[in-house]
DNA sequence: GCAGTTGTTTAGGTGAGCTTAAATATTTAT
DNA sequence: ATAAATATTTAAGCTCACCTAAACAACTGC
């Protein structure tokens, strides 16, 4: 079996699937914008899209994806972070290291290709980032109790579950701060002046975070367990 | 890193790369019946490997590729074979199944990307056909023990070390006959009016062999060791 | 050594995906 | 409501890698 589309179709689809779950619709501009294409060069592919029937597009308004192409979008997704796994777990590449070969990974096989790389890796359900991995059918759980760092409060514990920013000079920095995906920390303290924070780890290390960082941080409370809770019946 | 060349590029300088080790040099035709396209293509696409100085080329006579060049060929060769190996042994796709996956990986990834695959891999010396792996230098040791199973000799043991073609349906066929890289046979008998072998394999198993088969099938001898040979010093 | 076959190159053209620049539609501000 | 700003589309043209058809060069047989 062949690829569904192009690799080009297939980065587009890839950008209207996440534009729609950030705006509902995915403008000319916004598309142009993520693939570094001008805006004219994106109503032509936007045409072809249409034609196989793959988006839903009206001049002007912008587009949404079919059932079809929402098909092809998040099996595109799940190869790219399948091999994400794969390079950082088996090939030992560093987490800001994987997102320009999975790229070109991610338009390779097919859904038996994929299927078995998902068996081999052991069926993961994040990426190193911390994404979600959908399933065969294009399905995922979100974890719902992950949320942005900087609307943490005092004295919570939480863990580290992934970032919204894949950029390699903030997974990086990170590094820096030995700041990894399923860590432990309690908030220690907060500064309005700055919006920074200061965290414990579970050593009891101490670390100072930045606005910036907590806001590109998801985390996840961990519950005190300290008797304030409802016992079911 | 990027790769070097453009992927059709690639593909020219591989079969430039195959064609020189059967032929000395490769003609416009050869190149082109390799790569499924026109002389008419090819001509344009030597002009542009010689101007990148992979290939020297002179009109009416051929294409040999300049050391630039077969450093890209035996690498694209090397992850080509490598990607086989991981198809074969860590995602357990038959190897009748592997070669179109890895036409499209081999032109992926940098050397320090093949280098980390290829130790992940263990480092392996040949692809599941048996075909060596160039090493990071481009060079390997072919095995010069390996010949042709149509040369064998009657009583003779050997071991089945390669297949000079790895078209499905001929992989498939010695599945069938429960043919495989590194199992032990000794011929039992040849029939020359048709060209056929009797083996039997090391249950004692017997097997019948066209001349078909055997013509792409490579061996190696297992020595006798029964006193005939020189003992040294 | 010349004709015919074979192999190679040139010439002109296609399609995918992109560009810039100009035209047109839509939204925003007053 | 209309002018200005912004977003989108059309138009023309580019590059890459391919194609067909025709011209040309190089071998072959006699």
């Amino acid at each position: 079996m062949k690829r569904s589309g192009s690799i080009s179709q297939e980065n587009y689809l890839k950008a209207i699937f996440k534009l729609q779950h950030e705006h509902g619709i995915a403008s000319n501009q916004a598309i142009a914008e993520k693939l570094a294409a001008t805006p004219a060069a994106v109503t032509g592919m936007l045409h072809k899209l249409t034609e196989l029937d793959w988006i839903d597009y009206t001049a002007y308004q912008g587009a949404k994806l079919t059932a079809k192409g929402r098909q092809i979008a998040t099996s595109t997704i799940r190869k790219h972070r399948l091999w994400e796994v794969f390079l950082v777990e088996k090939l030992q590449f560093k987490w800001d290291a994987v997102h320009q070969w999975a790229e070109e990974l991610e338009h390779i096989g097919d859904a038996n290709f994929t299927n078995r790389l998902d068996a081999f890796l052991g069926c993961p359900s994040t990426d190193p980032h911390g994404d979600p991995i959908p399933d065969s059918n294009g399905d995922w759980k979100g974890n719902e109790r992950v949320f942005s760092a900087d609307a943490l409060t005092r004295k919570q514990k939480f863990t580290v579950r992934g970032v919204s920013n894949s950029a390699s000079d903030f997974l990086r920095h990170l590094d820096a701060l030995k700041i990894q995906l399923g860590k432990h920390f309690e908030v220690m303290d907060y500064f309005p002046f700055d919006g920074s924070w200061e965290w414990k780890d579970d050593q009891g290390i101490p670390i100072r975070v930045s606005r910036e960082v907590a806001g590109q941080l998801l985390v996840e409370a961990i519950p005190t367990n300290r008797g304030n809770e409802n016992q079911e019946s």
